[in-house]
DNA sequence: TTGCATTTGTGATAAAAGTCACCCAAATTT
DNA sequence: AAATTTGGGTGACTTTTATCACAAATGCAA
């Protein structure tokens, strides 16, 4: 069924796999291949797949019900969407976005596979704990920010977070950012200019160079 | 080890375990007591247990730099702490304050049963993997009350879970709630005024009656 | 080059939330 | 009963963030 993946690549990326695992998944999982802006995830899905990243980067971020956003955090080549894993049947009146930041390839596991997998292959077990685990602790430090600090300490971290998972020079226009904080523009533009006066940044048109 | 807790009285509050699991908690497992008000867990602390609970309830709070407070949620009988867990699992320091809200019993095990647990007993793999999905899924309603709406919303919010999780009947001062809520006592009064206007709720000293 | 859309800068104003000051009322202690 | 502590009400003011209006700069396209 999976087409394009062999399975050494698969043990590739996901090195903690066994050999047993990486085989039940290259002949049980679907591969696919999403492009740039592509929507994994949206709300109001029902989601019957666990998803494992292979190569790309996606984006997650929570809509709120008038559409506003509020960036959470990027999965990575060997991250599994721990999300995709919670299949929230429900409808609610929020829920989770994840979309292709870049060419991204992922692994789609058939939920009816869940049990198997957990009663036959103890690696998975393991990734499946360790994915909530280290979702959950990102999740902490998000709920921290927004339940303790003001925008200029938000955006600082929102900014430290990005080049970390981005590089130093961020193609980031100030609307992006302030989407992404559930701001606004002039609200960004203004604390950008502070941040440059301070030395932590320098701008240009679409890009911020995080100097630190 | 366990004194006070049978084999069966284990079964009945976590019924989803086995008996074989249930034995070795029984065996291993350590039974503690708190009162109220007592600390389970407290910031910088390093956890070499997972903490389940029996009897009792607990509440799970972040604290901020300035001993700033932010209610996250409450754990009841047949919970289990998924920090507990996480800290354990990392050699991490918790982050979280976790303070008995009644007289609290609580079995803990110690960090070096958790292989042999994973190993052995697939329904504590399910009831971890389960502890995590429904504590995740409550930290991101958290996150989007934070991330998306105003004071009086979330008030709202507030008022309706605590309602669910402790009757409609609330002992809580302003001054608790605007703790739980990290705002001030004056804005939560005022609000509170506003939700008795129309008819959400009724206050009394020390009580706040949630009328829906 | 000119024209146009996008991005950024900035002042003025408004709304939400936090702070300060001080009050009164209810409960508790002495 | 008097004094003290605790909980709650409220006006005035400040800070933070959002919104509105508009201008300037940049880059792309005709």
């Amino acid at each position: 069924m999976m087409t394009s993946l062999s399975v050494s690549e698969i043990m590739q990326r996901f090195p903690l796999f066994e050999e047993s695992l990486a085989n039940f998944i290259h002949d049980n999982g679907e591969c696919k291949n999403f492009a740039l802006g592509d929507v994994l995830m949206k709300p109001g899905q029902f989601f019957k797949y666990a998803m494992l990243i292979v190569n790309g980067r996606v984006k997650l971020f929570r809509e709120g019900d008038e559409g506003e956003e509020f960036f959470m955090y990027y999965l990575d080549p060997g991250n599994a969407c721990a999300l995709s894993m919670l299949c929230m049947a429900r409808n609610q009146s929020s829920t989770i976005m994840a979309m292709a930041l870049e060419e991204t390839t992922v692994i789609m596991i058939p939920i009816q596979f869940m049990d198997t997998l957990m009663k036959n292959h103890p690696s998975w077990y393991h990734f499946v704990i360790e994915t909530y685990r280290s979702r959950f602790e990102e999740l902490l430090n998000v709920v921290d920010q927004i339940a303790f600090k003001n925008m200029d300490e938000r955006l600082a971290w929102y900014l430290k977070r990005q080049a970390a998972a981005l590089g130093k020079n961020l193609q980031l226009t100030h609307q992006q950012i302030a989407q992404d904080l559930n701001s606004s523009r002039e609200v960004i533009s203004r604390l950008l200019k502070k941040m440059e006066k301070t030395g932590f940044i320098s701008m240009e048109r679409n890009i911020i160079h995080w100097l630190k």
